[in-house]
RNA sequence: GCAGUUGUAGCUCAGUUGGUUAGAGCGCCGGUCUGUGGAUCCGGAGGUCGGUGGUUCGAGACCACCCAACUGUACCA
């Protein structure tokens, strides 16, 4: 059978890299529709926009390997033609930072600005995590004062909101760098040599919302199997802390010095000033303190704002809860992060979480890396995708495709005809009440003009037009023209007899003057409520 | 990286103890129906059975290794 086998060339497979997404019309409308929102809010706060490129060179990134000479591989590197290494942005923060002190002297201080784009990591991908996503930052460089870090936060709850989400269903946790730092100086775990258990404290307590206390504990103490028993799986180092150091970390960052004030039946409020008393209770240390202060003012200019938590305010907005981490190394003082706390089931009906949506914190050391004196700073991160993911799964998209163009079919005759109606019509406003408005949208049939009429209706359907526009040697004849309302046509599928479908269908088209196109399709449009966009 | 699960058409999946030319539904393309979306009916394209090697007279099925995806975990600046 071997001599017969015309041997096919080989097909290359079309095919994503993974961690990656194509994206649609119904997508690139969502996403254009929430960057929007969330730029007015960000303007609303008086915040400026800027943009910086995808690319930096990696020093600029700070992601360097202290060692190697080569940059972490969680970051998409290439050599430039120069032997540098540059690399593709993985936060919009660190290229904020080098655009700042690259243009100090000419920026007013304090420097407030905005800015979306895509960002880039090389890591293994998952659901609502992608190897480039998009990102909305607004950043105030040049102020030390906690009501920066306050305004941060209160800005946060009101994007939220203009997004659709309704108070109650997102919550902002505030916590600060400090408070964790000063607790650990306590236990003995201060200074240089320490660092890396710190940062290993660090990893085990932002898994709290991952793992029950008991994991967590282990994490900080020898370490954990995460087969679930002892040598199945792999082996996750711990912190090495004994009991009592254990437990003082696992106190100190303990969402109970929040949740406890709530009553059972979720009544009773929250009080963000008495949990920033309790958490300075933790330890008599000077850092510990000093992070307490910072929140006790972010606390306080919440409060006055009315986006605090207390038994009179209900709708809690802003939290300070010791139990928020975050990953990120740069940052020094105030960390916040916002949760949707909106519950749903996948496909499968298991339960989604989709946490953070949104962080931040401030980065005092970032901008002055690039100059020799401190430049304070602090910022917010909205993740544009993976919020767009958990909105889309919610069903608070508006996911319902653009309606398409009016198409002008093509048959028989000469095309001249047919294309000076399509410009007539993309001439025309939507509403002719208001001749600067949008205006329609409209096509010439420029597949193989030999295809039938029914061809050209199939694609006028699957394109999502209203009406197709068509004129035959008998319409031509008599100056007339037959506008087809394809979304009143739609609603006709459930007749089975042919003629009697195709009867119906003829009613849902009406034949006009040829001088009227323009202004009965203006009619179609207005009665369907076909506006585009 | 580690562990588990899974790989057959664009999608969802059949495929007997190993046995001729690997199938179905949906989708797609074309045609039928005076010159009109759906339905109908007819026809068509589309497969390295994830890859390589092995066992066998014979492998989609059995064995080994590799690859990929999914889930968990680690990392996530």
């Amino acid at each position: 059978m071997s001599d017969k086998k015309p041997k096919k060339p080989q097909k290359l497979r079309a095919r994503l890299p993974r961690g990656l997404e194509d994206r649609g019309p119904a997508a690139i409308s969502a996403t254009r529709a929430m960057v929007e929102k969330i730029r007015a809010v960000y303007e609303r706060y008086g915040f400026e926009p800027v943009e910086t490129p995808a690319m930096e060179y990696t020093d600029a990134l700070g992601k360097f390997l202290p060692d190697q000479d080569r940059p972490n591989e969680g970051v998409f590197s290439f050599h430039d033609d120069d032997e540098q290494w540059i690399s593709l942005r993985y936060d919009l923060t660190a290229p904020l930072a080098r655009y700042v002190a690259e243009n100090f002297q000419n920026l007013a201080l304090p420097y407030r600005s905005y800015r979306a784009g895509y960002v880039f990591r090389n890591e293994k991908p998952g659901p609502g995590r992608f190897r480039q996503f998009m990102q909305f930052d607004a950043d105030t460089v040049g102020s030390a004062s906690p009501a920066a870090d306050a305004e941060m936060c209160m800005m946060a709850a009101d994007t939220m909101e203009a997004l659709g989400i309704p108070r109650g269903q997102y919550v902002v946790r505030v916590n600060n760098r400090k408070v964790l730092d000063g607790v650990l100086e306590s236990i003995g775990l201060g200074g240089d040599e320490n660092a890396g258990r710190r940062l290993t404290v660090l990893r085990a307590i932002d898994k709290l919302d991952k793992f029950p206390v008991e994991e967590v504990k282990k994490l900080l103490g020898p370490g954990r199997w995460d087969g679930g028993e002892e040598g199945k799986g792999d082996f996750t180092k711990g912190a090495g802390l004994n009991d009592d150091q254990a437990e003082t970390v696992l106190r100190a960052t303990s969402r109970g010095f929040v949740a406890g004030r709530l009553n059972e039946d979720g009544s009773g409020g929250i009080n963000n000033l008495d949990t920033v008393v309790l958490l300075r209770s933790c330890a008599d240390n000077k850092i510990l303190h000093e992070g307490c202060d910072e929140l006790r003012a972010i606390a306080e200019l919440v409060e006055a704002s009315g986006y605090g938590a207390t038994s009179t305010n209900p709708d809690v907005r802003v939290i300070i809860d010791p139990s928020v981490v975050r990953g990120l190394e740069y940052y020094t003082g105030p960390v916040f992060e916002v949760e949707l706390l909106l519950e749903t089931k996948d496909e499968k009906g298991r339960p989604v979480r989709f946490g953070s949506v949104g962080g931040g914190g401030r980065y005092d050391g970032l901008v002055s890396r690039f100059r020799g004196e401190p430049v304070p700073a602090t910022g917010f991160s909205i993740g544009v995708s993976r919020l767009q993911a958990a909105l889309t799964m919610l069903g608070k998209l508006d996911t319902k495709p653009q309606p398409g163009p009016v198409v002008v079919t093509v048959f028989g005759g000469e095309i001249a005809g047919y294309q000076k109606m399509v410009a007539d019509l993309r001439n025309s406003p939507v509403d002719p009440s208001r001749p600067d408005g949008p205006r329609i949208r409209a096509e010439l049939y420029l597949g193989n003009p030999k295809h039938s009429l029914g061809q050209q209706m199939k694609y006028a359907d699957k394109r999502n037009s209203p009406c197709a526009i068509i004129q035959g040697s008998d319409e031509k004849a008599a100056g007339k023209i037959q506008i087809k309302d394809l979304i009143a046509g739609a609603g006709l599928t459930s007749i089975e007899d042919r003629a009697e479908y195709l009867r119906k269908q003829a009613e849902a088209q009406i034949e006009v003057g040829e001088g009227d196109l323009v202004a009965e399709v203006q009619k179609l449009l207005a009665r369907h409520d076909v506006r585009w966009g």
